[in-house]
DNA sequence: TTACAAATCGTAATGATTACGATATGATGA
DNA sequence: TCATCATATCGTAATCATTACGATTTGTAA
């Protein structure tokens, strides 16, 4: 996704333009893989010394909400990356050094033989962990 | 997975039998689904008033050690379950309500086109959610 | 420029999990 | 059976991620 995008999907809802806005979606674009809301922290704490977890959280919710942002939890923490804006539905191979993703086209749920009728499925969580070749 | 197979395998591991772990095991045997260690906390705490969130801990994770008990990560909880027992790897049918389950057989490993050349892939995680017949 | 809703700050509360010194208790050998 | 000792448990506090909220600041639209 790209940085005008967001801010557009920003403006369009009726959300307000900040600069720490910008800052955040400047951080995953540059960031590149999934990262969490301390890292987040972390990176804004340079700029403003006394930046409160009420923005941060806030605004990682908020970007979830619009789709900016895509979310998973991984050892007990929920990380974020930008979307891949890939209009279709699609997995992740996920580096667990550096939080850099790889998509997987193929979704579990079309090669599925078991038999769910009289379930309800509402959604799935497939992805594969491990090293990317840079972090080998 | 037998509650006696559990017993015997934490004998011949050395560690003690104590009658907390046995009704942890049996806590797990009759639930029948994940749980989580407030789940644990909750339903041993009738019979042992003041237990100990170190007992309710270590043995969870002494347990998963040992493989009787199987882990995930569930709304950025732990939750738990009796391992399944089945020899060949498998995944879950996750019902969001109760917290039952379903083996699924197939694995999305073997359906993958993705080349991952240079890449270490180390685990995965294929988990479907949804409710299952008694919670419709 | 003003007014107001939205955004942020500062800080405390919450909930899950971990930590640890003190005490209690299975298991083993005499 | 009893003594011993390592293991298990207790009681409680600390930690970490996240949420909450009243007070203050700041974009934005009129």
């Amino acid at each position: 996704m790209q940085l005008e995008q967001a801010l557009t999907i920003l403006k369009d809802e009726g959300y307000k333009y900040t600069e720490k806005r910008e800052d955040i979606l400047n951080f995953f674009n540059k960031e590149d893989g999934y990262r969490t809301a301390s890292d987040l922290l972390n990176y804004l704490s340079k700029k403003y010394s006394g930046i409160s977890y009420d923005t941060i959280y806030r605004n990682l919710h908020l970007f979830h909400d619009l789709n900016i942002l895509e979310t998973t939890e991984l050892g007990g923490e929920k990380h974020f990356r930008l979307s891949c804006g890939h209009d279709e539905h699609h997995h992740h191979f996920i580096c667990k050094s550096c939080g850099k993703t790889k998509a997987i086209e193929s979704c579990p749920m079309n090669h599925i033989r078991q038999n769910f009728d009289g379930y309800y499925i509402e959604n799935h969580k497939f992805e594969v962990y491990g090293l990317c070749p840079s972090c080998l």
